[in-house]
Order: structure tokens, then C-alpha cells, then sequence
DNA sequence: AAAGATTGACTAATCAATCTTT
DNA sequence: AAAGATTGATTAGTCAATCTTT
């Protein structure tokens, strides 16, 4: 476990020190700009963030007082709150990605051999299937 | 990322519900189970822990308000601190520590032979050397 | 002065309670 | 009533400032 621990606080680390970002808080910005219109529901970005609800909210609310991302109510059903990706919320994330994946690219992928990497992937997918068919569901997933 | 993540989550998530301990505070109580006279500094235990010596210094606060474990000065040099074990803490710990194993087990251990675990020990060591060797030196460690 | 550790103020996360729309 | 989301109170973590011992 210590390496998930460390690689994971490397990477907050470089995410905090080169662009002022929290590791989940940049992961929000990067699903948003992969989605079509830069857009998703609340309790979609929770989902693909690891967040409860509660969390992603107050996270979301920090966000939008920066001006990077801004919520409205879906039009089509005034339940659901969509998270949009600002100009400024995309420019942020575009000025951020390149360091970030450095860093990624040089803790693990250079590590590996084209070969290994594959195996490694195969791990992660047997990990998170075993994980997600486990008892331990982290509080709301 | 995400199977890191998700790893951390469900381990935190079964501490929670079968011993109610946080990930951290169930790692110091273990690190000091380890030690010859179940006695470490504060310093020490921070590193092994991956711990500031503040959030190390706070959490212990609250395990010794517990009762699971106490601190004293080094007797043989008053700078240092020892956090010790105590038998209510060891206690806690014997309880706690099948449960974790099994989740670990089921979670990792079981979704691969014994070759691929030699091979994901050398994939851990490989990417704990990077970040050793890294810019982004996560806080103190 | 430097190392080890603690403290207090501030920021973030969690949990239960609440509010809104369907 | 149920789903989606937010809020507020408590708890944990971070950061800078402080205290103690060497």
C-alpha cells in the first residue's frame, strides 16, 4: 500500500505546487472538458470523480467562486444541477494538463516497458472489478 | 488512477465500518505493533507513516484520548517524543488486523497467481524509486 | 541556532438533516 | 414518496508560528 499512498501524494503535490489545484478538483475540470459540451450532472461527476455527493457540492461551489466552472439547472428537468466548464475553468485546465502528465509519464509509464504496461493495466482492471463486486463500497459510488 | 483511488477507498471504507479507524490511524498502530517495545518518535512514526510530524502530532492526540496509545519524552534525549502502544492499543489492533488482512486479501492478493505478485512487488519498488527521486516531494516525509 | 514537536487558525471532508423537483 | 442536490455542524488536515531541548 505504501506506493498507492506516496504515487498518489507525488501527484498532489505537482498538482498543488504548479497550478494551485487539488488532485480531485483537477480531476473534475479534466472529465467536464472530455464530455461534449463540457458539461455534466452533479451526481454524474460525482460518480466518475470518487466523490459523495456532499463532497463533490462544496467542491463545486469553491470551483464556481474561482470562476472556473458554473452550475445551472438541467432544462429538461429541474432536478438535476449541471456542472459547466468555463472559458477560464478549460484555459485553466489546458495551462495544467502538460505538467501534470509529465509527472505521470515519469513516475509510472516510464518505469515500464511497452509490455509491462499492458500487464499493468490488466492488474488495475482486476483490482477495480474485485473492488467494486467487494462489500467495502466507499460511502456513495 | 482510478484503481488506486478506488483501492485506498474501499480499504479506508472497511477500517471505518469494522474498527472505526481512519487508513492512517489503523497504519500508526500497526507501525508501532512492529517495533521491539512497540515504541516509536513521533518523527519516526510521521516518516513510516507518511505523515507530516503536524497531522502526525494531531492524530495522535486523538489515539491517545482513546486510550490506545500514550506519548513520553525520550528519556535519553528530551527533544524527542515517544508515541508507545499501550495494551488497550495493541488490543484494538489484534481485533482489527483479520478483517483488514482478509479485505486486502480478497481485494488484491486473490486476483492474481504468485508470479504476477512477484511481478507487481517489482512494479510497486520501480515506481516508489521514481517518486523517491522526484521533484515532487510530497509535504515532509 | 537547529531539530523535534506541538499549537491554533484556516481550509477541506464527512455526516445527517433539509430542500426542491418529479 | 423518491431522486438529486445543497446546507450546516462536526471532525480531520494543512500551514505557519511557537515552544523546548540540545
Amino acid at each position: 500500500m505504501t506506493m498507492v499512498v506516496r504515487l498518489r501524494l507525488a501527484l498532489e503535490c505537482q498538482l498543488e505546487r504548479d497550478c494551485g489545484l487539488s488532485f480531485t478538483e483537477y480531476h473534475a475540470l479534466a472529465r467536464l472538458s472530455e464530455e461534449p459540451a463540457h458539461t455534466l450532472r452533479m451526481s454524474s461527476l460525482a460518480a466518475v470523480t470518487d466523490c459523495s455527493l456532499s463532497k463533490l457540492s462544496h467542491l463545486v461551489k469553491r470551483l464556481e467562486s474561482w470562476g472556473l466552472v458554473r452550475r445551472e439547472p438541467d432544462p429538461t428537468n429541474g432536478r438535476f444541477t449541471n456542472a459547466i466548464l468555463t472559458e477560464a475553468g478549460y484555459a485553466k485546465l489546458v495551462a495544467s494538463a502538460p505538467a501534470h502528465a509529465r509527472a505521470a509519464q515519469a513516475l509510472v509509464i516510464d518505469q515500464f516497458t511497452a509490455g509491462e504496461l499492458v500487464q499493468l493495466r490488466h492488474v488495475s482492471e482486476r483490482v477495480l472489478e474485485a473492488v467494486k463486486t467487494s462489500d467495502w463500497s466507499p460511502g456513495l459510488l
